[in-house]
DNA sequence: ATGTATAGTAAGTGTTTACTTACTTCTGTC
DNA sequence: GACAGAAGTAAGTAAACACTTACTATACAT
């Protein structure tokens, strides 16, 4: 994790005197790893202090409250988790299938790299952060879009059934992308230990593309 | 809300003196109320004592510890819950298709009525406390078998391809429904807020049992 | 009516909380 | 090399925390 060795790095620097800035990096780094295992309300300045090696009132030269360090971490991490799907969530192939796929993939691959993402926007999401939601959505329309862009193409090109939203279709197709990530990666690790990425993406192709009928008759209800 | 009027009347009964049962009940369901919104750590057991009517002291009659409570409205909760589930969900009728589209919908409606249930699994499952994962997981396996089972039989008599394996479709299937109750009912309210719960559901049904693609070309990749 | 078990509470306990004050150290700059 | 401004801290503060103690009120059985 170049984020866990990052912050190593930091705080064995932290013996010696850092910039304002930097050392206003180092504790949202820090606080980010605490506020995501344990939420808001589960975690003290005092804590975020002693794992950051510093003094508590130094956090308070820093930041206004423990609400405003809270802030920042949503802000900051929220930034750079955009920038970072910005930078990898771009295939430029031109099959639809191919693309939606790897996007999903991508997603899972994410996810487990670093969970701490998904952790701090359930705990700010169930606790109505009042910015949570607004960073956090760009987040996902960033993701949900490139599936609802590669749906549109395809149906103009007639690949794709044309009696269908792309918008609800994406949601069918990454809802359960995001599903899966919560489930097994942070919520029901144990109910999920023998379900494989792999065999996941394999069936959410078939299905998802094909449909599970043998017959496809058509419409509905 | 039956739930919220029985709470009103029992508040209301405060006043006068309970069985040690029915305190002890009227504790777990305030706690419940604002365990599921604030979660474990955001919420104070002078808090509950005064949503209650009662004396702090007198929740430690009742309950050992503030974690103790806590467990006692994980399990209250989850068998209440399990056995609504068991009573609401049974649908005899034998159309695979309809059965899981019926149990999607009772899904929907029923986290619509009370989100208590997802709010409190998902603090608890953050927490990672010892019997939340325990307790829910059978919860949902409850769900998912319904589903599992439907797609078994309709796949034993040839309705559906049987190159799909029923546990992984069974995920695809519910676990949109989760996520969509989960992102439109409690963390991305706004975002979904133009979003049909109808619509949804019709969607659902056209793309998981006949996909998306207009011409079926059978597998993957 | 009275005894007994239990429901219920007022007023605490020590500890921990977010946050402050008054002070010390460091470092870049002229 | 001294000085100004910023980084950093030891030692607090009042309030809030989970939990307790020592007591009273009530219901029910006899």
């Amino acid at each position: 994790m170049s984020i866990g060795l990052y912050i190593l790095w930091r705080t064995l620097m932290a013996s010696k005197r850092m910039s304002g800035e930097e050392r206003r990096e180092q504790i949202i780094l820090i606080a980010v790893e605490l506020f995501a295992a344990k939420g808001f309300a589960g975690v003290t300045t005092r804590e975020i202090a002693a794992a950051a090696g510093i003094n508590e009132a130094t956090i308070y030269k820093h930041f206004a409250s423990k609400e405003d360090l809270f802030d920042a971490v949503i802000v900051y991490y929220a930034d750079i988790v955009g920038a970072k799907i910005d930078e990898t969530f771009t295939s430029e192939g031109d099959d639809y299938r191919k693309k939606m796929l790897t996007t999903a993939r991508y997603f899972i691959e994410f996810i487990s790299k670093d969970q701490n993402i998904m952790r701090i926007m359930l705990y700010s999401g169930l606790q109505g952060h009042p910015f949570a939601e607004k960073y956090f959505r760009a987040i996902g329309q960033r993701v949900f879009s490139i599936i609802q862009d590669a749906i549109s193409q395809a149906q103009a090109s007639g690949a794709i059934r044309d009696d269908i939203d792309p918008r609800y279709c994406s949601l069918l197709f990454f809802g359960v992308v995001v599903y899966y990530n919560l489930a097994k990666k942070l919520i029901l690790k144990k109910a999920f230990e023998d379900i494989d990425d792999g065999k996941f993406l394999d069936h959410l192709d078939k299905v998802f593309f094909s449909g599970i009928q043998l017959h496809s008759d058509g419409d509905k209800q």
